[in-house]
DNA sequence: ATAGTGATTTGATGGTTTTCTAATCATTCT
DNA sequence: AGAATGATTAGAAAACCATCAAATCACTAT
């Protein structure tokens, strides 16, 4: 059911999470460390830890489907016992995501655009500097790199997101995406 | 507050489940791996999850507490970056319990004993092998090792605890704890 | 000083999880 | 087969925790 081979190079985050939540339980700390010293048994544990076998019994049954312990019947008892090779990595393999990061910050650029354009047209100059950065990169993509711009032109493209096409021409060249060039 | 140093040869148990708490739980694993490529701020962190910016707070705070991350302010904002000190260690040392073991499995046997006997007396011989060898060895404390019994005397000391001797010297030979010799 | 901005606290809500009791299941021994 | 014993499940109560909205705090810049 579980790989105890050895990681498989990208358990999802989620088998992760679930084996920190696993550990994350004072009873089952408990109970680990019983099986730490030595197999054993519902109904001793449960004495140990003076709880009931049946709360006992739900965290082992939890554990051993996680692969955290394995069981196995001896005469009357249902031995469990530890699988040591799940506790060998260090922490931050657990809380390490390999998956591939599909927005690293894309997504803040997304929230910051959708707050400030309304159809397309900027409502407002955001007032931080990096909030602001992002609004005019925006902006600047309606124009070619490559070619040169007279005034009227950029006045033109602003104007289609913005009445003060002044400030934003400012900010635009403040930000060093455009550069003044002496007129022809 | 918290010692970053190097582990203090041996945090309590509490502290160690309280650190486990902390990473089982998705929103601040998400988190760590923010600021595991980058410090970063609680709005910024609080757009990318598509959260408040109090819940981000919240768990940060949390986390800064148990020494997990570290904050200081720089302009406008919180930068809160990873102390990556804590994550180096292995799983193992996380579960396990340096703390002076009291109760191996003696609770167990205080469990044991004080349900089979009442007042000092024997109500009843467990059936259970492992129980009845705990049993056993309790009424088997009041013989000297060292020194030989007769027949009769051991009747005696038995039936100190149970009306049938018979039956109880005939377990304590079967456990190996008392051996008949050739009558003088 | 005051306005603006981000961080934090507070109180309430909803969901999750541990624990128990009681009932049932599975196995062993007579 | 039936009795005894340990393990498991089902259902319910209680504790715990993440989240949010709203209010407040702390700092910066004009």
């Amino acid at each position: 059911m579980v790989d105890s081979t050895s990681s498989t190079r990208s358990e999802s985050i989620k088998q992760k999470l679930e084996l920190l939540k696993l550990l994350a339980d004072e009873t089952r700390l408990e109970i680990l460390n019983i099986l730490m010293h030595e197999d054993s048994y519902v109904e001793k544990i449960a004495c140990e830890l003076s709880l009931t076998p049946a709360t006992i019994c739900y965290h082992l049954k939890k554990m051993e489907s996680a692969g955290v312990v394995n069981c196995s019947r001896s005469q009357f008892y249902m031995i469990y016992s530890l699988n040591r090779d799940i506790f060998d990595k260090p922490l931050y393999e657990l809380i390490k995501n390999d998956e591939p990061t599909p927005t690293t910050d894309e997504k803040y650029k997304q929230q910051v655009l959708s707050h400030f354009f309304k159809y397309g047209r900027l409502i407002q100059l955001p007032a931080q500097r990096k909030k602001r950065e992002i609004v005019i990169a925006e902006i600047a993509k309606s124009f070619d790199g490559d070619r040169t711009y007279d005034e009227k032109e950029v006045n033109e493209i602003i104007h289609n997101f913005h009445e003060d096409h002044c400030t934003i021409r400012r900010e635009m060249i403040a930000c060093g995406i455009m550069a003044r060039e002496k007129e022809t």
